[in-house]
RNA sequence: GGAGAGAUGGCUGAGCGGCCGAAAGCGCUGGAUUGCUAAUCCAGUGAGUCUCGUAAGAGGCUCCACGAGUUCGAAUCUCGUUCUCUCCGCCA
């Protein structure tokens, strides 16, 4: 959420965002909303002024008489306050609404443009694997060396989970095992979160929790949702909550599952475990001071280790800088990594594996995440950054294809031997 | 799951329906002082929002977990919700 004054005060700046972004906004409607809201703030303040006035001489009114005719004014001020707070409280109820749709500002370096075509390749690492034969696919080599159960997952909760199996477990252990390994060397602390979260947090961070398009799975007859991302939680875990400048940056990783309903992406769902209701994920989240200059730069770091942790991989991925239209709502700025997946699509494609936001203080707003510099009057909201360390199952695609050798095998990438317990499949 | 206790400022912790935005302490800031990183003394020190002002600032209102209610008036009384703690039971 953007901090309505600031809206108010760059309303050109504002609309121009939401043009880039393709959001539609109503900015005439907000300012409507808030000259209405400070009418009836003054009006308000006026008479509870004027009912505290009263109240306050009752203990000292000379006699009843006095007595009696405060207490009957002070009746029909709170009939008026009462009236007046009503009304006030609608409006604000759809100006936070509005608000709340306004998405982030964006660095002004990001890509303007409406659609994912329109993010720029900001670099690649490595190079694409030359094949002497055809390479299958994940899911063909999954169903080869018997690592993933697709069947059973059906049968079980339906089109979107699986089971994995054999040396696919030991691949997960052992991605986790090397992400976990990775962050905290770069001076994150580890952490196990919740896989449920309330929806207030839900919306601080900026998931809708229930509705058409909800991305969430929500628990009937209770305010808590399954996470999609171990962000929710990192992040909301410090909701309400004060912290001291020279505390900052605080840097946390977790390992969470990640479900979603990917609503409305059936059509695209395609085969195999690319998308999918539940997988699990190493998280990156951090909290810096609220400028840009120290976001940006815990952004850099968190880029930075993502690529490395790729690099350790032996895979081969280009750094997208997104384009506008595709931030989401919270980004200021966003990095996906993409890996190189050679059985995806005609003759391979690029496939998302990480992604990294500076949010700026957008999150922070809406879950009251402050910090208190000792020079400086007042509080501000601190910036949250959050990025994938490693999501398994997208990870585990990238190894599955670009380590299959010409005699069907899958070699372990090296980093990885020492948890899987052995260098090939097959 | 059963029984009970509680939630107050950055932290600890007092608080009778009106004199409470809230004692005290810690912490922090400024000053004084002591011949030496410490000690002592004095002063200041919550957040949000609205109005006025170019500004420094001044003033109003709100906030004692959250939400309703009683009352002329609520941190204080009532109800609901959430969370925390203790004891019992159950359980990996």
């Amino acid at each position: 959420m953007l901090d309505l004054q600031y809206i108010l005060d760059n309303r050109e700046a504002v609309q121009q965002n939401c043009d880039n972004r393709g959001i539609t906004v109503s900015l005439d409607r907000l300012t409507e909303l808030d000259s209405a809201r400070r009418l009836h703030i003054q009006e308000g303040d006026e008479l509870r002024r004027q009912q505290k006035e009263t109240s306050g001489g009752i203990p000292k009114a000379k006699d009843n008489d006095e007595r009696q005719q405060l207490i009957a004014k002070g009746k029909e001020l709170r009939e008026q306050i009462g009236a007046i707070e009503a009304k006030q409280k609608e409006i604000e109820a759809e100006l936070r609404t509005l608000q709340a749709d306004i998405p982030n500002m964006t660095h002004p370096a990001a890509p303007v443009g409406k659609t994912e075509d329109d993010s720029q390749v900001v670099r690649t690492w490595g190079e694409k694997p030359n094949f002497d034969f055809e390479p299958l696919d994940h899911v063909a080599l999954a169903e080869k060396h018997n690592l993933i159960d697709f069947e059973a997952g059906g049968r079980v909760a339906g089109h979107g989970f699986y089971y994995l199996k054999n040396e696919a477990v030991m691949l997960e252990l052992a991605l986790i095992q090397y992400a976990v390994e990775k962050v905290r060397a770069a001076g994150f602390s580890i952490h196990t979160t919740p896989d449920l979260a309330r929806n207030d947090v839900l919306e601080g961070i900026g998931f809708n929790p229930r509705g058409n398009e909800t991305q969430i799975y929500s628990v009937e007859n209770s305010d808590l949702s399954l996470v999609a991302t171990a962000e929710i939680t990192l992040g909301g875990a410090e909701k309400d909550q004060m912290m001291d400048l020279d505390q900052l940056p605080i840097l946390r990783a977790g390992i969470s599952h990640c479900f979603r309903t990917e609503a409305g992406a059936h059509g695209r769902a395609g085969r195999g475990i690319y998308r999918v209701h539940q997988f699990t994920k190493v998280e990156m989240f951090a909290f810096t001071a609220p400028e840009s200059t120290a976001s940006d730069e815990v952004h850099a770091k968190i880029v930075g280790i993502e690529e490395e942790i790729f690099q350790g991989l032996g895979l081969h991925y280009q750094v997208i800088d997104t384009a506008t239209g595709d931030l989401g709502g919270p980004a200021y700025r966003k990095y996906d990594l993409e890996a190189w997946m050679p059985g995806r699509g005609e003759g391979g494609s690029y496939g998302e594996v990480t992604s990294a936001s500076n949010c700026t203080d957008y999150q922070a707003r809406r879950l009251n995440i402050r910090c208190k510099n000792p020079n400086e009057k007042g509080t501000k909201f601190v910036h949250t950054l959050n990025g994938t360390a490693v999501a398994v199952t997208r990870a585990l695609i990238a190894i599955l294809e670009n380590y299959q050798q010409a005699d069907g095998s899958i070699k372990i990438p090296e980093v990885l031997q020492k948890w899987v317990g052995q260098d090939k499949i097959g």
